[in-house]
DNA sequence: CTCATTGCAAAGGATTTGCACTAAT
DNA sequence: ATTAGTGCAAATCCTTTGCAATGAG
């Protein structure tokens, strides 16, 4: 689904909830919905100063709240004191290896992991939409070269 | 391992590290130390003050970041605006459900996570440390939220 | 004695809110 | 015309920082 694509269901939902589609939200709409990576409020901001369309700060969090309410977008925190926004459909749900010390991942697939998902959301009354599965640890190559190095330390 | 020896350990990394023990140091840490939950910075500050033992907000913060460098806590953030502090060996891999519509998260376990994340490990020769399944949805509180506005909207 | 810590208050950064004004339907 | 949205600035909330006074080693 392109951006474009993505805005004309955005004003289909404001239409549908009876909500204005004012200018404001519509840009911050194309700029939160054609962005690559997630995005904070105030690189939203920013993009929409630079782009000749300015939009309070206010307007800003409030039409994010919207397009988080629309189900196009959802809000994510990286513990970095802010929040992030990105496109839904951007998540899909999948294990993957990480690497800590090379930084490398890998996806992986378990036959067990979606059902075992469902039942943690039934227990805990949340309707999931995606889930993802991170595996943090060594490689086997960054094992080798670790026990390499270690050898090196002890001589 | 007990509260009282953590401090005990918290005692010894200050003193092996050159860093005076002070009693509002030595008073967080038995806080901290020994919470059986995830607690906030605010939280520890009214647990002193109700001890009879009041430590400035400043004096909080420093020494729980001087806790996390010490390796017997860490930092955790739950998306509601604060973080929260935890014993580090309590940080087993777990699993957490985020809801994308308000941001807010919980820890939760699943008997049948540990096995999987070993399973995956073993068949791509990966030597895990932790692994953290987030399970992204809606929570019962917003979907109920949501309903409503809908109801609204459509009226 | 010396150097790090303490505590207060002020500063900071993200987000929200009050309110008069403007604009979409 | 209505009703909701906008923008500004002030207000909040968590957290950090400057600095003089204090205390641990």
């Amino acid at each position: 689904m392109a951006a474009r694509e993505r805005v004309t269901r955005f004003r289909d939902w404001l239409h549908d909830h009876g909500l204005p589609a004012t200018p404001q939200r519509i840009a911050i709409a194309e700029v939160v919905l054609g962005a690559a990576e997630t995005i904070s409020a105030d690189e939203v901001a920013h993009t929409l100063a630079a782009r000749g369309t300015p939009a309070g700060t206010a307007t800003v969090y409030r039409t994010l709240d919207v397009l988080v309410a629309s189900g196009l977008v959802i809000a994510r925190d990286f513990a970095e004191g802010f929040r992030r926004f990105e496109l839904a459909d951007a998540h899909a749900s999948r294990a993957q290896l990480l690497c800590t010390v090379c930084g490398h991942g890998e996806d992986v697939v378990d036959d067990g992991l979606t059902p075992l998902a469902e039942r943690l959301a039934r227990a805990h009354e949340y309707e999931i939409e995606h889930y993802r599965l991170q595996l943090l640890g060594t490689c086997a190559a960054c094992r080798a070269l670790d026990s390499r190095l270690s050898t090196l330390g002890n001589s």
